[in-house]
DNA sequence: TGTTTTTATGTAATCGTTTTCATTATTAAT
DNA sequence: ATTAATAATGAAAACGATTACATAAAAACA
């Protein structure tokens, strides 16, 4: 006689219908806020709702609309400062436009990240925001999902060649640009460089800003203080190591991003160097850590904010005009960025 | 004559079915393993799976079958680096099940919290996990959520009550009392606490370690240097104007955050103070910020990574044993802490 | 007033799976 | 060899919404 234990049933919009006498079709109505209703049934509606507590099932929704208002994001990690921010951005504006977010990370890597897509996919989400790992270079997952009928927003680690996808990137063939040239200014003449690998658009462009500051100052690139790897605190040691044991040694750094930027910091302590003035140092996206250490490190402002904003309203733009041709390559949106100069220069 | 673009229809378990002249049923049966299937038609079905890229809708699966194998998760921020390394460790354990993981920022709003429990709810995740705002006190929500069936897991900012729910938590009353006794044993006599605000069990808890570490050391806690605010930045320095402003000031800071401790950290520093020589100060929650900043700041390790692995763990077994009671109380996990002492003390 | 148009509602098909039940093929047991 | 048990498949009914189509009521027009 032991009692049953049946999970309870949540209501349905039929009992919703039965409870007011009306079909279900005309409870559907008043949940999409269809133009045909009468106000005064409307009214009825809504109050049966409340009463029954009745929540619309999104999974049956979502079956037969074909949308779910979910979108969904593929990023390499949410612990780093600048994707926390941009996250949290967009999760704050698509709430407002009554979508959900799923915030997905690939770790940087490249198999989990196309799991995710499948994923994603999987789950028909209604659209794809994705920061990339940093060596994609099949993109064809990304395509095979725009393909499926996704709309696909990058942002910041993005495709280097053309795409079909929409695209927002900070400008950092300008950080470059800025970092260096700040450098140059305030007197350095003998200046490294590390920076991250150079399948991902992000470091290509600003070792280009870093050469074209370089070659406005007619300053020598020396090939000997350039780093290509993945910007951790010890890679940078191990590069580090490499610059210091050299003949010569440099009056002023560009790190190309602030993790890298304080291993050098402390590197340049334990050297019994004095920063800013044995050794100038730049680092880049203005992470809170950058501030915090002694000396504060001047750094770039990416303005993750603006670029969650940005990412948002092409998106919403793209979601509401199903018209516009899927497959047209849209030029990219690029986003100012701008050096912060703190003690460290 | 103009082309008309259709979205791409993406192929069902009846085009895989009509291609290898199966039905549906049988289709079914190889995507969830079932047992009753020939090794050959399995074989030939994921075959053709794979021929034809199908993938499988999730969202008519989860209609039919009540079950979206996706987990739900509310947090305050991401962007604490505690949450943040939490939810990686969850994500990836998850993601080994088979689960998917839809985070949600509640940004610290009782509002927001409510809301987003009724979006879970409406998309039907297979469960929830949460750390609750600063100032949730009405649980009703959380328990409507499990009324309707949803296994639900708390961690970190849980309930002060009984709740039916599963509770992991870390040891914030060892914490509170590591934190204050090593003050006490480094020679502090005059012990302030920046604590948050009481609503929530954390603070109560560190509270209670801080008055269990002074009452055994037979020292006096002055009311006058205790305050409860929402543990910010700005809060910090508020609080700690009025401390210094007082006729008496303290050798010893527990600070029940190292956001605190760090403002607190500056704010010595501007009056001139030398840490630890004239002040010594502890943290709470190892933020990486606490081992860069000058002097590092002693802290309470929380170590996020075991506390998302026995959430998952802790989950799965409810998910798996459906036939234990949900109603039951289950009594708290408690998860260790540690002190990591720097230079600060 | 009668006809047309517009508004408001209902009926039933549909979305793509899963799953119960029925049926057939296969193996084991007598 | 016959029966009983088990394994493998299929047919069709769910799941809970949306929506095309049909119809009824109300408003606009003649």
């Amino acid at each position: 006689m032991a009692e049953i234990k049946k999970t309870p049933k949540s209501n349905t919009i039929i009992q919703v219908a039965e409870a007011t006498g009306l079909s279900p079709a005309t409870i559907s109505r008043v949940l999409n806020n269809h133009p045909y209703v009468k106000e005064a049934t409307k009214k009825k509606v809504l109050e049966m709702i409340e009463k029954l507590g009745y929540q619309r099932n999104n999974i049956a929704s979502g079956l037969r609309s074909n949308k779910t208002r979910t979108i969904g994001l593929i990023v390499p990690r949410i612990s780093m400062f600048f994707h926390a921010e941009v996250i949290t951005t967009i999760q704050n504006i698509l709430y407002k436009h009554g979508y959900n977010l799923t915030i997905c990370q690939s770790g940087d890597s490249v198999d989990m990240e196309k799991d995710l897509i499948r994923a994603l996919q999987s789950v028909r989400v209604d659209a794809v925001i994705a920061a990339c790992t940093l060596h994609t270079t099949d993109f064809s997952p990304f395509d095979q999902l725009m393909a499926s009928g996704t709309p696909l927003v990058f942002y910041d680690r993005v495709p280097v060649g053309k795409t079909s996808a929409m695209v927002i990137k900070g400008d950092d063939i300008q950080g470059g640009y800025l970092a260096t040239s700040h450098l140059i200014e305030i007197g350095c003449r003998r200046i490294a460089h590390i920076s991250g690998p150079l399948d991902c658009n992000l470091y290509q462009d600003r070792l280009k800003g870093f050469y074209n500051a370089m070659k406005i100052a007619d300053l020598q690139v020396r090939k000997e203080w350039l780093f290509y790897h993945e910007l951790t605190k010890e890679n940078a040691r191990i590069a580090l190591k490499q610059i210091f044991e050299g003949p010569e040694i440099p009056d002023g750094l560009v790190a190309d991003n602030d993790t890298t930027a304080i291993a050098a910091l402390k590197f340049a302590k334990e050297m019994g160097l004095k920063v800013p003035q044995d050794l100038k140092i730049v680092g880049y996206s203005n992470d809170p850590r950058s501030e915090i250490i002694t000396p504060s490190i001047t750094t770039i402002e990416q303005y993750p904010d603006k670029m969650g904003e940005k990412i948002v309203e092409v998106l919403m733009a793209r979601l509401q005009h199903k018209n516009m041709n899927p497959m047209e390559i849209s030029t990219p949106t690029i986003m100012p960025v701008q050096l912060i100069r703190r003690l460290s220069t």
